[in-house]
DNA sequence: GATGAATGAGACTTCATTCAT
DNA sequence: GATGAATGAAGTCTCATTCAT
């Protein structure tokens, strides 16, 4: 599917598009224009107005495939974390030593998440979540609670192996991951007076989780 | 009540308040009513019918003290923020332990913001500042730039001194407030879910910025 | 009384107004205000607001003289056209020949009203009579019919002694008036655009109606 | 019921109209809902709900034509006044004698503004035009300053041939319009209370320019 | 009497949603 | 299925009027 969210309006390269190939472009159209529209008004201000002629769709087009404005956010945000969800698993799984997996976490992050749209469905989730209590019960029930069992487990067999000095860091899994979080606010909120070096900042903050002196 | 911060001028010695006290009086009314509304329903979602409700005044006094919705949004911002602004600079001044400086740092964060109405106050920058550019870029060059020039020398000073064994911090000062930031969003999206220990979690925090093994 | 309508704030010559001196300058003050913003704005777009900051006074006194607003507009124009009324019948009882009296009636249309504020009046009149029957019809009895009455029985003395040609005029005497009324719409919305020798329109009309070459 | 000039689309000769048409016919049906409103109760005064049931459509509807009540309101004076404008150039190419010229002119006032609903229109430039300057502006560069011209000609070429005994007519070209003004605002504000014979006014009038004996 | 802060009805305008084409 | 004109509920803001000071 299309990282970056822009509406891919081409046909196929066969010559006849069927009914249901033109009407799942349409959807994805929405969706992306969808994306870009609530990201930049939110999710209130957004109109659907706009969403409509971004996607080069008519306004009416949207109600057929999304039940109302709220629905359509929604299925925004599970159609674009979904993949998200699936790679959460196998990360534990494979046993390498932490920092390996550090490295590799924050390699995902970067590129798989902070460096494409997805950082904007990120962002919105944190400034309409408060609005969406069902979104966010389904964000932190699919998301953030399977994660932070994940990094805990990570943690307490790095903390046993000894490659992680910090005991306490497994009460703590949410210090792992709140760089990353301050990164999407910034990228949303400050980019434009200070630019953030996120890959650097990451790193560095491997380091400081391992006690490497630097 | 007061848990806020807000002063409420208080009623003189005489029990009849005098007109620019009443007046005074309706307008901090008007500005809790609106940080609880927009803290709920954001900015754009709020309506000013409620927030004249709950502060139990009538809808066109509203425009007696604010030019319009707006007005009142970053009002409300600047007024709760600016005490905490004055606070920046002492900060530095002190020439403490570096553990005591941080340790001040997140009593300061904690009671001070987490546990008041500023936390709302901070969230909803979080959460609007994308939509209110000159909102962000008031906060930018009167909090966060100073704020993070105050932090970097703070480290410098404590890389110098061997309090702190993470030279590249001194580059990345977000890496110190980060875990306050997820604080504030936890608080608004999770806590329902799972409660955060903000203040366990900040003293840990501490720890592994010091390079404490624990 | 101040034809310019200018409000007089200044105290009287001696030192201690009375209590009613004070009161009907203010009244005073409030219908000069009253008039030029509602010559500015028209009576519904004009705000008792911009009168009171206008005359000097608070809002609130404006309802101690004039029960509300449309009553201060109705004594605004029966204030400022009273005089003019009285005068009117003073005209048809002199005996002099037409020409004289309908130069009389030139100069006192052009130097006693129209390069007055009464312009404004009849302007208000012509721009608001529409929406205020009541006032249309005083303005009627009072001003309308006893003026097409005089000049009617003045038209038809002037027909009998062969000082005006045209007979069918006694049957119209607002063609008499017609020039006058032009000039004060033309003041009101062309002005800008370019100016009108009023006096000179009026003397030529005077020397068409009487039927004099030139 | 279209002595208003309006072109009323009329509908196909199949039973039912397009989309465009009837979107077409919603329009016209807004404008002269709002000539009426807007002669009635003046522009500020009136109200869009009142237009829009007069209109027979929601008040939304109004929006999708018309950007906001004041673009209603000029686009108003501009669709009812543009044949107008248009046929004024016409009258000073024919070659004829001025008294027929004058008859003319009279017959297409009366006829073709003054017993029509443009009559309103006209009435509405006058009581509106000076809080509208733009409108006034246009007005005046589209019609008077025109319009003034062409009878300027016409009278300068009568007063040559020695059909009209007035030279100073020329100079103010405004006392041959005049008595249709008059004839506009007298039946806006008094027709109610004594009718009078704009005809026949007009008849005398061009008499007594022509200098006829009556 | 004078003030002007407060009121709240009422106006304009927006925009999610519907539905005839 | 697709369209986009039409709808009307709902929100922001204004301002004539009131009334406690």
């Amino acid at each position: 599917m299309n990282q970056t969210g822009t509406p891919t309006r081409r046909r196929p390269s066969r010559p006849v598009a069927t009914r249901g190939q033109k009407s799942a472009e349409r959807r994805d159209a929405i969706l992306a224009a969808a994306l870009d529209e609530f990201s930049k008004q939110g999710f209130a201000a957004a109109r659907l107005d706009d969403v409509a002629k971004r996607a080069g769709v008519a306004k009416g087009t949207i109600y057929l495939h999304f039940a109302d404005k709220e629905a359509l956010f929604q299925e925004l945000i599970r159609t674009m974390l979904g993949p998200l969800v699936a790679n959460l698993h196998e990360l534990s799984a494979i046993d390498l030593p932490i920092r390996t997996v550090l490295e590799r976490f924050v390699d995902v992050f970067v590129s798989g998440l902070f460096e494409t749209r997805r950082r904007d469905v990120a962002y919105l989730i944190i400034t309409e979540g408060g609005r969406f209590p069902k979104l966010a019960e389904f964000y932190y029930r699919h998301v953030i609670e399977p994660g932070i069992a994940v990094i805990r487990a990570l943690l307490e067999r790095a903390v046993k192996r000894g490659e992680i000095p910090h005991r306490a860091l497994a009460r703590f899994p949410q210090l792992v991951v709140a760089p990353g979080v301050m990164a999407i606010i910034w990228a949303g909120l400050f980019e434009r007076f200070a630019h953030l070096d996120v890959a650097g900042m990451m790193r560095s903050h491997i380091e400081i989780l391992l006690g490497q002196r630097q």
